[in-house]
DNA sequence: ACCTGAACACCGTTCAAGT
DNA sequence: ACCTGAACACCGTTCAAGT
């Protein structure tokens, strides 16, 4: 890992990479850029040549983690069958996929005031990618004449709460007072994300479940 | 406010309202047991004859916000009127006017990483009771034959998941990357609600708004 | 160019000692 | 019974000095 004499190679990466394993372990706060820089062997003044303060080393690590995340949106939709609503679908459950399973990556992207979210070229890229697909998705919906008569932005910013607080609610640890088992949030998640794009949709399939 | 001596006279009250100014202030990781000292005329040791860490500070901040949460849905609750699926929405307006309001009041209920919600029998109780309404006004609903085919379960955590997170994305500063304008998050919520409520509801009012 | 060492002003928390 | 003062192990950040 390090290099020459000491000049660490890249301290940058490690001290990125170091600070993922600390979110990972404790969550955002437990994150300091003096155990960061522990970890990656270097003294406590060392990262500040490569990070102005804190937020910045959290903003690069919410890119990295971003990045994963965008990766694995992209997959799902690489598998998705050709039908706008079901590729909406597919979308929302890969979100929720990712956020029970990378609680802490996930908060990182979320949760801005840890970061400096629009001084991130990548962040505001991704993010609107993300906006873009969901819209044109929407829209090719409705020119299909599968939607009910509703008003696209405000379906497109009920879907997003939806999602994000499904998640959110996982993360900040409200599922046990609701009622939700452990090990029973990916099946929940999962009912909640087809009641509503089954509410969007002109009544179709009515759907209803057991229990 | 200072009392007998130095005997403080009531230093537990005078410190979570120093925490919630300070909450207020500058949001939950602002909130300083020593500040709290400080703002309340006390040494640092001092909080911690009162509460026996940091976290439980916090939690009676918790409580002291749910208090007055609590207060507000019960007042929206005493104007609704009769019908069911109004006195959800109006369940719903309350949270959400509430939470733009006072976000960091909000975010000290929600993020329960700050606190130990399940230690406290006020945090318990009070969450179980707003279910407990929410529960009763959806099985209102069916028998008076207004709610489209679904389960009950499934409508009860996807209406919370919505609500909550259109207040986390106000919160986490989503809405600008978003598109919606500042001053315009309260109608934009308002909207989302009204189309997942008219989602639930038998096809009546199929609900188009402009723009 | 990149890193160290020492320093400063902050934390949460403990504990002996004061009133 | 309730609070202070001093201490300990932590932070983020700065800056002169080292290689």
């Amino acid at each position: 890992m390090a290099r020459k004499g000491y000049h660490h190679g890249d301290l940058r990466r490690a001290l990125v990479e170091a600070a993922l394993e600390l979110a990972h372990e404790g969550g955002m706060e437990q994150v300091s850029v003096r155990e960061a820089a522990r970890r990656a062997g270097v003294s406590p003044a060392a990262p500040f040549r490569h990070f102005p303060d804190r937020a910045a080393l959290l903003t690069a690590v919410a890119e990295e983690a971003m990045r994963r995340f965008r990766a694995e949106i992209d997959r799902a939709l690489r598998r998705a069958p050709d039908e706008p609503l079901e590729r909406l679908e597919a979308i929302g459950a890969a979100y929720l996929r990712w956020a029970l399973r990378n609680p802490t990556h996930f908060e990182i992207i979320s949760a801005r005031r840890f970061i400096r979210f629009q001084s991130s070229a990548l962040l505001r890229r991704d993010n609107e990618e993300i906006q873009a697909e969901m819209r044109r998705l929407l829209g090719e919906a409705r020119r299909r004449g599968e939607l009910r008569a509703l008003d696209a932005r405000t379906a497109e910013i009920a879907g997003r709460a939806l999602v994000y607080g499904l998640a959110r609610m996982h993360l900040d640890g409200h599922f046990p007072s609701w009622g939700v088992a452990r090990g029973a949030e990916h099946r929940t998640m999962l009912e909640v994300l087809r009641l509503f794009t089954s509410g969007l949709a002109k009544s179709r399939y009515t759907h209803t479940c057991s229990t």
